[in-house]
DNA sequence: TATTGTTATACTCTATAACTATA
DNA sequence: TATAGTTATAGAGTATAACAATA
């Protein structure tokens, strides 16, 4: 009897060194960058190397992808990144002919952003590269459910951002 | 009847921009970059300005604490940061009397890592400060039992990651 | 005056290579 | 020979400031 509720262990030590976390293990911003450890080796290996793309390059050219007319602006804003540094990576994508930079007929100021055919295409085979990859690999340790939960999890903190 | 089941329309959208995640919203590297930017900012604000601490010191600080008498290849591992990188983040700690080292009686190669009452009482108060904010900023969006859920699901994502 | 986007520049953080000392 | 740790240096990524053009 009583084995059966076995007194749970729960494991919270460090990846790899086996620390102890102890408080530290509580703190959302701290398990964020331990679990990010996974996906950015991952994401150098399968999609990084291969495709010759950036993290930021990725996400870049999947958002410009997925909204079509996208200025610079909304990606700075969607990526909390500064306008000179997307102005940067925008930049890298269109010298490959990822992307296409084109002026709003409505506003002087501002640009829309559009993939290429090269473009979207690489955008649709480095995202299905990665999301295989990341279901096999996350798949050792969660099952599908639970990866679908944190990715939900993750969005619903992700939506707490503060306004700048 | 049909209004029981309203359609429910799941938001993949970015914050801020509001622009179309599609595909990228299941990419779990991609989720977790989002949510770390509200974890990031809140831990500048709470920790990082009044304590004067970056993210990577309170880290290592904590870890020290935690285990007095760590090593430095030992938080290397655990942090997935190469040698020379531990080497200063700890340089800047011992500078601030907040950790000693010590050599090994056993192993003259390697030294002993503990941190000072000075450094015990910094660990202890910034990250109870850092707990704090999270639970009550997170807590906008993720519920008590959620919040638990995804740094145990965090966790087990975090010990996939493959030896170097 | 506010906003979009760019250029120039400096800063932060990390990675690599070469080295010393010890096992 | 392998490991723990350091030093020196280069690179990647980001932030700030100043600017041009448009609203």
């Amino acid at each position: 009897m009583a084995t059966r509720k076995a007194p749970r262990q729960p494991d919270t030590t460090t990846p790899e060194a086996q620390l102890a976390e102890a408080e530290l293990h509580h703190i959302t911003g701290y398990q964020l960058a331990q679990a990010s450890i996974v996906t950015a080796q991952l994401f150098i290996e399968q999609v990084g190397k291969p495709f010759e793309l950036r993290p930021v390059e990725f996400t870049v050219l999947m958002l410009i992808a997925d909204n079509p007319g996208v200025s610079l602006r909304q990606l700075s804003r969607a990526l909390a990144m500064t306008p000179p540094n997307i102005t940067m990576w925008v930049d890298k994508l269109v010298e490959r002919n990822l992307v296409t930079r084109e002026r709003s007929a409505t506003d002087g100021r501002a640009q829309h952003l559009s993939t290429t055919e090269a473009g979207l295409a690489l955008a649709r085979q480095s995202c299905q590269v990665l999301r295989e990859a990341e279901r096999v690999a996350l798949g050792t340790a969660l099952s599908p459910a639970e990866q679908a939960l944190l990715i939900e999890l993750l969005h619903k903190l992700a939506c707490c951002r503060s306004e700048d």
